[in-house]
DNA sequence: CGATCTGTTGAAGTGAGTCAATAGTGGTGG
DNA sequence: CCACCACTATTGACTCACTTCAACAGATCG
């Protein structure tokens, strides 16, 4: 993933519509087709670019199109009636929106900065579940994949400190961020304090102290609000993992 | 689901073995195959009883089969490194183990009483899904199931409170081990407050007292330690909601 | 350059945790 | 059959990690 897919600088023109040279297409559930079946793909699929803030969904709208992040990241939350929110999940670039079949939106999708989806409507990505299998198989290995990482956040959430989080949350953002695997490890922050905490289950000021807290560790510094150089990953497993 | 195959009442003679009249047929992932496909699935598949407290497998075995739950209840844990435990979930009749794909086994899985397990190896499994596509289609609707149940769980972690944890606990144990829809609401809870606890994100003195706390509020009656009343499922709700 | 939003830090409060004592519950064998 | 033991659940008193409330500091932008 590139760092322009991350922050959403302009897509070449020149590959625009075309399913065969998309930017996500080695990350995206569409992988699965064979190229020969990609113009039925490209006939189905509509860009739509999300300006920041921008949702895609909201929590019980009904679902009737699915969607692939082609760049810039999404956040995943729902509501309790009372206002409290949970963010589930960030969907980044070759993410796809609609793996769980609900009828109706289970969460509310909003972009973090500028993002662009690769839209279908549900029921021609029915018809294309339906005559190409292959297609269930790869929803299934994604859905798999989510379902690990999903536990692995239960477990984060259900019994670990609000240190544990954190660091278990950058190296997590480290991960799916970053571009460059030698040199100092870098994590890309796309989303605000709030964002992290109704992530991690924290208020913002517990994100807030903790940052300060691993950056007078040395274990970290802050470049911006948003960008974070990791200077001893290896330790900061170990306060992901409360060694 | 009846209560025998919850508690593990021995399973008729008669209907042993054969894939046609499994007790938990019509909720296995097996349903997606015709019947004449039974036969390859019964020739593959073996039966195993666990001891309570005896483990399938553990965090960190590797897979080498695949389970599907025909009576009885297990547990799904993760540890951390200083031995902090966390409970992803249970598995009832009907569940499958190993629907995540991972060549690792990412929990211990272990019996709450005497359970029945139908087994295959992964090979086989995997021999089967490349034979008979539509099994596929079933283990993508059943991961997609399990994802909205593991991010439903995450807000529960995340962002509810003691009272509301448990209030959703019981209303979720209802729905899963109700035989009687009519009548008083009530809920089997085959597992220890520990074990409640660990699935909470609580510690187990946190969970007996909710359950006082609901008790003196006239919403719930404790008939043993395990089996709960619920009087005003509405009213649960509306606590589990945080309303 | 002021307005607004986001992030940081401090001081005080609280929900759940910790430690500890007691009370049920179920199984075993004398 | 019941006495005993081991295990699980309940309840109380006290503590603490994180929250809440509040003030301030940077950043971004029209």
């Amino acid at each position: 993933m590139s760092t322009a897919a991350l922050q959403h600088e302009a897509l070449p023109a020149s590959c625009a519509r075309a399913c065969s040279g998309c930017v996500v297409r080695e990350q995206g559930i569409c992988q699965a087709l064979e190229t020969p079946h990609l113009a039925t793909l490209q006939g189905a699929s509509r860009w739509r670019t999300l300006t920041a803030g921008e949702a895609f969904c909201r929590e019980g709208d009904p679902v009737d199109r699915v969607a692939s992040v082609k760049s810039g990241v999404l956040r995943l939350s729902r509501l309790l009636p009372d206002g409290r929110r949970h963010i589930t999940g960030f969907a980044f670039p070759g993410d796809f929106i609609g793996l769980t079949l609900e009828t109706l939106h289970g969460h509310t999708a909003e972009a973090l900065g500028e993002a662009m989806l690769c839209l279908m409507p549900r029921r021609q990505f029915e018809t294309m579940r339906h005559d190409f299998p292959e297609l269930d198989s790869q929803l299934y290995t994604r859905a798999a994949q989510e379902l690990v990482a999903a536990r692995e956040q239960m477990l984060s959430l259900g019994r670990k400190s609000a240190v544990e989080k954190v660091a278990t949350f950058l190296l997590e953002m480290s991960e799916r961020t970053q571009q460059m695997p030698l040199g100092p490890c870098r994590a890309f922050l796309p989303m605000t304090r709030t964002d992290m905490a109704d992530y991690l289950g924290l208020r913002l000021e517990t994100v807030s102290r903790v940052f300060s807290t691993l950056r007078g560790a040395g274990l970290i510094t802050l470049v911006t609000a948003s960008e974070v150089l990791i200077h001893l990953p290896e330790v900061l497993r170990d306060y992901a993992d409360g060694v």
